[in-house]
DNA sequence: TTAGTTTTTGAAAGGGTTTTCCTCGTCGAG
DNA sequence: CTCGACGAGGAAAACCCTTTCAAAAACTAA
């Protein structure tokens, strides 16, 4: 249990009697290097346990080979199945990338420290602008995820929110549904704002009533959708079918009609968002918007590495269509 | 949209009028400068947009104020309530001491680059032994959560699972019971391997049969204790109480268990571990184990951090007492 | 053998901080 | 007035690497 300091490249210079541009280079794999000389720092590395310094390679190298991905961290929000899939595929990305993951969890008012890295992913369930905007003050290059941001000189990719929330509400009105409620996600982020749009836009479009009670808010926690549920249940007049924001809250939505005793979807429709593997198991397997989270976290890794490494130009704008899945838990309305 | 470079410490001192050295002492609250220089080091800063480099600042330190948190990739163990309480415990602990986290999602064959953090926290919840040997080898200081380690120089806090299998297994012996199942989670992880060594224990102990057709294997998500579930009820002579090894689990149990119009507790009592706060909700409270997996995470970082700090000596262990929590989903077994 | 190429190699200049060690004043005590 | 102490500030070394540029070495062809 020796106090000795970690090896440096020098000491593996020394050791293998070559000058550090030769360790260096063999550390970067520079193919210039004699078959010779390449052995002995070989060995001298491993004799040695030597690992380069990150920090000296990073400040040397004027790059810092780590992406910020940053979320907010309350806790509804963060145990949801987009929270985890977001991170799931940032974490994927860096690992092929070879790139270091510096996630930050936020609570909104705390500063962001950019902490030396390239680039960073907001993921930005709840709207953090001024986050935002200190980072791309800071002039490092910003991503944000499933959030339109048109103002200011960021990229983007994600899904076309108000288009999933006309989709879900269109497949429902079309299979005759004219009590057609709604679960909201958080509305204050542009994704939950979005998909009630898209809801209330189609409703309008095939002239069925919008009521009020029956929009209800939820958080993309599975107890927020369990009120909700309980809410629209007891209704003098409950719905025939309901509009998830998430699949998690369509499947706990599910369980609370299923303990009342009712059927889905003969006795009234589900439709979720988010196309969680999960949802296809249960007692009926859940109809829903297909969002590739994990494709779309991977993507903005990658786009956000090309442009740190000047390879592509930002803004890159990026938006997909969600979309429908039918399985088994929609159906024509019960007739009175 | 100018190119020009961040500005560097040089670039401040020249605009004050005063040594890189005061520039440094400003930006670490040396005390020793006068109130004059102060100021026109502060002003140059706002007006330079001035922001330290921090690689440069950690290479110059050789302390890195980051903290590696490694924690396996699989979905369906990353998507629990355990891995998510985790990661924000640690966010949070990050967060207050001011730490980068840079979080690794492996996937077990990947090699662990210890990019240059100051230490290293293993969620552990499968095993990745051989990493954690690397690091330790690499010689940055380890602490892995919820895994006891005594043959490496690690740290490590967790609860203790045997315990807690005990628990909850004893429980539900005293209220009568004698056919009593268990939905294991992964069971090539410690976690999961304990606390069905706890219920075997206690079975033995209280002298009820341990039946083979009665441990069926989870894997914390709730598809997998839906499968699970089912095929417990479905045996010829199903069990009248269910220990699942998370609540998740044990929720989807309690819905599959009410699906086919049995009621919880009357007909099956359930108890979980974890003590995730949704499942006060539901149809009925969840009697489960409690971990303080957020505290236990936030621990790790504070510990982690005074041993890289120099301030206490590893190994740090820690094992905590989990905690019966009686809630509503347990009784004594119908009788025949 | 020689001149011309190509392959390998190394010295040294950064890269942006922190930190150690001085120097230069200023002030109070004697 | 002088000496010592103290407060404030700066020069330069150190941290560990990458990269540029030029030189040395090893070939090749004539």
């Amino acid at each position: 249990m020796s106090k000795r300091r970690k090896a440096s490249i020098e000491d593996v210079a020394r050791r293998a009697k070559v000058s550090i541009t030769t360790v260096s280079r063999v550390i970067n794999r520079v193919p210039t290097v004699s078959r010779k000389n390449q052995v002995k720092v070989e060995e001298a590395i491993a004799a040695l346990k030597y690992t380069p310094d990150v920090n000296a390679q990073r400040l040397a190298r004027g790059l810092s080979n780590a992406v910020g991905l940053v979320m907010p961290g309350y806790p509804g929000i963060f145990h949801s199945f987009y929270a985890i899939e977001l991170i799931r595929g940032v974490g994927h990305a860096c690992e092929t990338l070879r790139l270091d993951m510096v996630f930050h969890i936020t609570n909104g008012y705390n500063p962001l420290s950019t902490a030396g890295v390239g680039g960073i992913i907001f993921a930005d369930i709840i709207e953090n602008r001024s986050q935002i905007e200190a980072a791309v003050e800071a002039g490092v290059s910003c991503m944000v995820i499933n959030n339109i941001v048109d103002d200011l000189d960021v990229s983007y990719i994600g899904v076309d929110n108000i288009a999933g929330g006309r989709v879900a509400t269109d497949y429902l009105v079309s299979l005759g549904h004219t009590k057609v409620a709604i679960i909201t996600g958080n509305i204050r982020a542009q994704a939950g704002a979005q998909r009630l749009e898209g809801f209330k836009q189609t409703l309008k479009e095939k002239e069925v009533a919008v009521r009020p009670e029956y929009i209800v808010e939820g958080d993309y926690s599975r107890r927020s959708a369990r009120l909700a549920a309980e809410q629209l249940l007891e209704l003098p007049e409950p719905p025939t079918a309901i509009f998830a924001a998430s699949d998690d809250m369509a499947l706990e939505a599910m369980t609370v009609i299923m303990e009342r005793g009712l059927r889905v979807p003969d006795d009234i429709s589900v439709v979720g968002f988010d196309d969680n593997p999960s949802s296809i198991y249960g007692p009926v397997a859940l109809t829903t918007i297909r969002q590739p989270l994990f494709q779309m976290a991977e993507s903005a890794v990658r786009n956000l590495n090309a442009i740190v490494l000047g390879k592509k130009k930002p803004p890159i704008r990026n938006i997909l269509s969600p979309q429908l899945v039918v399985r088994e838990s929609c159906a024509r309305p019960p007739i009175q």
